[in-house]
DNA sequence: TTAATATTATGCGATACGGTACATAAATAG
DNA sequence: CTATTTATGTACCGTATCGCATAATATTAA
């Protein structure tokens, strides 16, 4: 068992055997597989390695846990996506990069899951708002990196930085669908790299 | 209690005390609006005004039952699909026409559903690959009619009419993803707006 | 009318679900 | 060493689920 971030004073009663961060990881497994509904508090607690009263403890009920791991996962993406679009080579170049990372995640084994965000909080809108409200702020957190993109390269202003992002957002929530239902990944490659110049035209 | 489609010689029980296009009909609104997943035997059963028993011999279980529903709300929705972009005017017009009609469609009330396909079938494609079928078939059809419609105008060949199918189904879909989760209408309405010069540049 | 056949209604059983009580273990503060 | 605080593990409760078995009803063929 693996002692949490040991920073510098240990807190005051029996530690914690698991980090945060590797039980959300492994718990975006299963949600990503089945989705919000379709997990089971049983394999979730078994993926994770906690017993259900240490994953009450830690994060609340099944929904909240599943809008930790949607926060944790659409942080870090959002992040990632900063780094590429942040990086060097044309503004083409960065946003087929960021397609081709997102192509890889997307299709990865054994089920080609597809986007967390896309693939499975759209379902569960209509029923449970708060998680339709997290989806919504980190689909508006991934185009407002990539309007800050365009509005930072040099294209021309006729379609506006926001409509390119929204447009570039829409490219790849698609390739999430698409990846989902199982289109092969070499079809979402060609579309990715059509899409990349009528983008950026 | 009405009978069913009475064509020339009625089979040989007793008639069936329901009609099969309002079952379905009635059914689609819980599936689209709780998913495959959530929506319960007892609710659908209710809603379509059939006992459980009943439902099983007419559709199957519940997988089946949900199949027949994506199937009859896809193929409804390629027809009028198809009489839209079959209709007058210009390309732009009758794209502009399709989304206006979607985004009505997408944020009816009182939940504001999105797309079947996209909102609830995408959720269950890794566990249950008979409904992914269904859904890329259905999203093949739509993509289709979106091509002939671009091969048939007088848009350049550059973005070939599949690239440009593809595109505009793309947004299509990312517009069900943002009615589902609680974007405004006149927000959807403008992103559209925005998309349809540039998909028939 | 009688027999045959198809549909509907009621209700059951087995299972799985989300969530929690309670007792135990491990660490620190004094 | 004792008390306190936090985490863990087992076992459980009430509910809802799916699918079906059984019984009642309606319609047609003979």
């Amino acid at each position: 068992m693996r002692t949490g971030t040991e920073t510098t004073k240990r807190p005051r009663g029996r530690p914690r055997s698991f980090d945060t961060a590797e039980v959300l990881e492994r718990v975006r497994g299963v949600f990503l597989a089945k989705g919000f509904g379709g997990a089971s508090l049983d394999e979730l607690s078994e993926v994770a390695g906690l017993n259900r009263p240490s994953l009450y403890a830690a994060f609340g009920d099944k929904e909240q846990l599943y809008i930790h791991t949607l926060r944790f996962y659409g942080e870090r993406s959002i992040a990632a996506l900063n780094g590429v679009l942040g990086g060097g080579g044309t503004i083409q170049q960065r946003l087929a990069k960021v397609y081709m990372g997102s192509i890889d995640l997307y299709t990865a084994p054994p089920d080609r899951p597809g986007c967390m965000i896309v693939g499975t909080a759209a379902v569960e809108a209509p029923s449970h708002p708060r998680i339709a409200e997290v989806a919504a702020e980190l689909l508006a957190g991934i185009e407002k990196s990539l309007e800050t993109a365009f509005a930072a390269s040099d294209l021309p202003r006729d379609p506006t930085p926001a409509a390119r992002a929204r447009m570039a957002g829409a490219i790849m929530y698609a390739i999430a669908i698409r990846a989902r239902i199982g289109i092969k990944t070499s079809e979402l490659r060609a579309f990715a790299n059509a899409m990349v110049p009528v983008i950026c035209r």
